[in-house]
DNA sequence: CCCTAATCGAGACGGTACGTCTCGTCTTGTC
DNA sequence: GACAAGACGAGACGTACCGTCTCGATTAGGG
């Protein structure tokens, strides 16, 4: 969104958005949607986006360069639709002063999440773009992955603070020791995916795998 | 599984494979890995690789099915072929006492791995197949990754024995607390890769993020 | 008959005709008539003729439903062509009084055709597929060859009201008479064609074979 | 037959057809006039012929040079066997002293043959290939048509003797005029085959088509 | 409140690759 | 050595989409 309006300011020959047929956006981005969930995404086509959309593929290629990014737009605003939907704040992180409880209750949901399919076949296919595609994984990243992470780093400093966690350990890189076993398995098939799977994530990470010598 | 192998044994309706082409097989290896990590994996076609390879389509489409999945067949087969051309055993891991270091050693080995370019664009292209394709994701796995992770699994077995790492810990699930997070951020861009990185997963893993009482 | 005329005027699932482009017409049949003459009918494919009309070949197939149907109209809109450089009316047929005469001079110049390069093998190409393919082969009848032959009719039926022909002779009948005996010999090489045996055929069809008794 | 065992002599790569397999001979026979019979001629193939007689495709190859001369000595020994089924001599021309009676009589049975499905689908394809191919037409002509008409050349020239016919007409030429317009019909589809019109033909022929003065 | 320029739906266009089919050659046992 | 079987290199088939390019027909905004 913000990438947008701004590129419409420094590319003088992107066209003005102001005359932009709104009712168009929303139905390519319910397509694109639609589309993903029920064929593939390899199967999707900017051909069927346009046709289900009811739309000319011009106005599709006049707003955007690539099936990945109408599929990208259109994501995050199903995003920000759901957000606005439920009471804002998608799912902060709840601080009740145990971490370990904390960390394991937003796991808990991730894994539902996970498993939901209105977002499962838009998410893994762009995870799957952004892979083989540097600009888009890192857009993907910015915009959608980072955003939640910086969830866990608050959260994780708030417990520095509290002495629940060591001062030196650095909460950006700690996060990534329950989060990305759960993001591998999820994306590679690496293994199972359940709640007893995130708890044991939380606490070898919090106690560390070797013994605490009296 | 189970299918797997009786179709390794006799699919009635595969051609007999008494009168493969060797030579035809090497070519096509040859020129899905070169195309691969000459214009990428989208822009690698069947067509291309046929021509490449200085075979006929119908040559490719005979034994195999997609073009995934001759990118899995070369790429492990190149493998095989690395694998050969050292002492065979590709890259145990050592067992000097010291588990810290030992898992350092192989994870910055990882790191470099994971930096040949020789290696990066296939296994890029096999990886976000896989995130798509479960059918394939889960061969890649079966066939490319757990292998390599089993060799953790018996090296945190052994830890176990000589008293380094908590009886009660799985060692499946503690070897991801440092390899995940090193496959994230190669899959999904969500960070740098380093020696200093992947030294601190180490440490962060086996210590633990909270403070070790007394 | 009718369908075609309805197909003429409005084949629902037929592109709309408006914005076909003339230009591709054009070079389609310049290129499906020169490859024909060069590398024959069967030799001639539609990736030919679109590779070297610079078209792309579903621009062929959106308009023509196969190779024989192509050339069917290219040939065609080549008479047409010849037809408007000359001062129009293809080829009447004379009539100064003398049928013999008119018929000889007539059937020399269609001798004189037949040996045409540029409508051999093109005329060719139709004829043997029309004789395996019951619609082209009565579409090729009804559009090129009829109307020659109606010329034919007409001028007899003349001929007969000048009392030169007996007035019971069905004219349509008759012309056969010395027309396809030149037609069956270029079609499949039954024997030499040349202005003797044209004449020949003219004087044994006006006269009879059996003597003229009295 | 009289064209292979001279190229057996004449050509010295041509396998010994002393080993030769006459059921695969047969089988291949069978199989081609079938197809033919079944889906037509452009959409049989030899790979089609060979599977159906069971017979490797390199049977073929190493007796026939194309599908066309498959076909053609396919159905010459069709006409044999159909010849010796009934009392030799095929269809002879009767001569009962009246010409014209005689000639509709053969037309007639011509007709009937053209008729015949067992023969239309496999003649048709060599004439059409005929057309196009011109050696191939000219074995058509040698092997199958001229045979028939010296016939008719016969039976003309005894009319002469008898003086039922001018003696300075050309018997060759002068059966093209019933023959032919015939032909014409069955082949291009010009116009509709039945008895009146042969009978029509001889009539028109014989006794020409302009009056007869007194 | 009209005029005009941009956006829209539609879809033809030159291309590329698809997966299939058949060609004619070559190879591998069998008889 | 001819045969059945069938893999092979080659290349055309007809289809599906690509991204570009007109076409009128709205459709807004600045005059």
């Amino acid at each position: 969104m913000a990438a947008q309006k701004s590129a419409q300011k420094s590319d003088p020959r992107a066209p003005s958005s102001t005359r932009r047929s709104e009712k168009s956006r929303r139905a390519i981005y319910d397509a694109a949607l639609a589309l993903v969930a029920e064929v593939g995404y390899p199967r999707t086509t900017i051909e069927g986006i346009a046709a289900r959309a009811g739309v000319g593929k011009q106005t599709i290629y006049r707003w955007w360069s690539s099936k990945a990014e109408v599929l990208m737009e259109a994501f995050l605003d199903l995003g920000e639709q759901s957000a606005q939907a439920m009471g804002h704040e998608p799912y902060a992180i709840p601080d009740t002063g145990d971490l370990a409880a904390d960390l394991k209750a937003v796991l808990r949901a991730t894994v539902d999440e996970l498993k939901d399919p209105r977002f499962e076949a838009p998410s893994r296919a762009l995870a799957a773009e952004g892979v083989v595609n540097e600009q888009l994984g890192r857009e993907f990243v910015t915009k959608l992955l980072e955003p939640s992470l910086q969830l866990y780093v608050e959260r994780l400093r708030t417990a520095q603070e509290a002495g629940d966690m060591r001062p030196d350990i650095d909460p950006r890189i700690a996060l990534e020791l329950f989060v990305s076993p759960l993001a591998q398995r999820w994306l590679q098939y690496t293994g199972p995916i359940s709640y007893e799977y995130t708890d044991t994530l939380v606490d070898y990470a919090l106690h560390g795998l070797t013994p605490r010598t009296r």
